[in-house]
DNA sequence: TAGTCTATCCTTAGCAC
DNA sequence: AGTGCTAAGGATAGACT
């Protein structure tokens, strides 16, 4: 029944691991619906090809594919439609962990999107941003820069700090000084369990995951 | 300009595959960025893999994948039926790097957690006063920096960027007076990366030279 | 090609079953 | 684990820059 409590509709909630692990189990599930459906979506109305793979909190895979998973995967991994041959998609696969660095590159380009995003949620200065949209060369593949584009970035960095540093003697000369940077290390766990879900998706139980979030950064300014 | 056109919010759509051509090409553009945004969200909140392969209407590829769409995808793909035949010494590689790579996610995460802080903080001059008073741990060679510390340099440099602007704000006047930075792709080609948190996304295409996952980021002050 | 703006339309957090 | 409910939070179609 209706509990007497008042509120009633959707609250925003932190962007972090949620802690209860029953609220945790139910977001997962409605959130790998919504999910899905989205990605239906944009395959129906732009008529495309995706997959999609999940591990649920418990191990378990969920997975949505158009016009199928493994074929969607597939030819993502051989850049060709329809191999069949699990071998030779299996060679593919090793092929493609070469390319680590370039994925993890873009991995750290998804954190700067984050930064970006709240910075302008923050305030943003706009005259800024329209002045001068620039694409930074080091975004390219770590192992495509040379050796000197990583110097010109070093030597970058050291103006931006000898600039920055200028710029805040300006403004005020008090201002105390500490530790700048400390890394620090506790630890984490794992969770629960999860479901299955429509259309060209599927579900499979697998072996426990071996989830270990071990790794806590903390940057003291 | 603002066309007398009186409906100026969303409209509901069809579910069919979108007609013209131009609607087509932005739909799918935002609705990646948001399908991408969605997974990361789950990722973060439950704590979860997953991995997301979209083929563009233009046959390029675009994936998401926390901690990393290849691991992911062979984590997928290895507990899957079809290719359950790797050999063992695979997996025991496998795990190893994926665990680099979780442990590796869980750093950046980390510095996206802190920054985020001090946002709410709101003391940037202070951070980079400080910041500028100590021994840069980047200012070793650049040669001799991980791939963690690069990306821990590059978390620093957007919050540089982002204590800079502020900083500008406040001195108002002299903001744009002065660009001290301006890095240029080497390429001119640009795609804005969308938001998402602590995943990797990246853009590849098929055939086609390289439209790489690049932002619009720029440090100007 | 991507970002901005606005008015909707859609998703979902918290509960209860 | 998945479903229904309600209202607030988000995503986004369309037009424009």
């Amino acid at each position: 029944m209706m509990n007497n409590s008042s509120i009633q509709g959707r609250r925003k909630i932190e962007m972090k691991k949620i802690t209860k692990k029953n609220n945790l189990q139910v977001t997962f599930s409605k959130r790998r619906s919504g999910l899905f459906k989205k990605a239906s979506e944009l395959c129906t109305l732009c008529g495309v090809d995706a997959a999609i793979v999940v591990f649920s909190p418990a191990g378990k895979v969920f997975s949505f594919g158009h016009p199928h998973v493994e074929s969607t995967i597939d030819r993502f991994l051989s850049r060709s439609p329809s191999v069949h041959n699990v071998n030779a998609s299996y060679n593919v696969v090793e092929a493609h962990r070469d390319a680590n660095i370039r994925e993890l590159n873009a991995h750290l380009g998804q954190l700067v999107d984050i930064l970006e995003i709240e910075k302008r949620k923050g305030q943003a200065l706009d005259e800024v941003r329209k002045a001068g949209r620039r694409q930074w060369w080091w975004q390219a593949p770590i192992d495509e820069l040379g050796l000197s584009e990583l110097q010109l970035l070093r030597n970058a960095l050291q103006e931006l700090k000898r600039s920055v540093e200028k710029q805040a003697d300006l403004l005020q000369a008090a201002v105390e000084s500490s530790n700048c940077w400390q890394f620090l290390a506790p630890n984490g766990v794992g969770t629960s369990g999860s479901g299955s879900e429509g259309n060209e998706m599927h579900t499979s139980s697998g072996i426990t995951p071996l989830q270990k979030f071990d790794q806590n950064l903390y940057l003291v300014f």
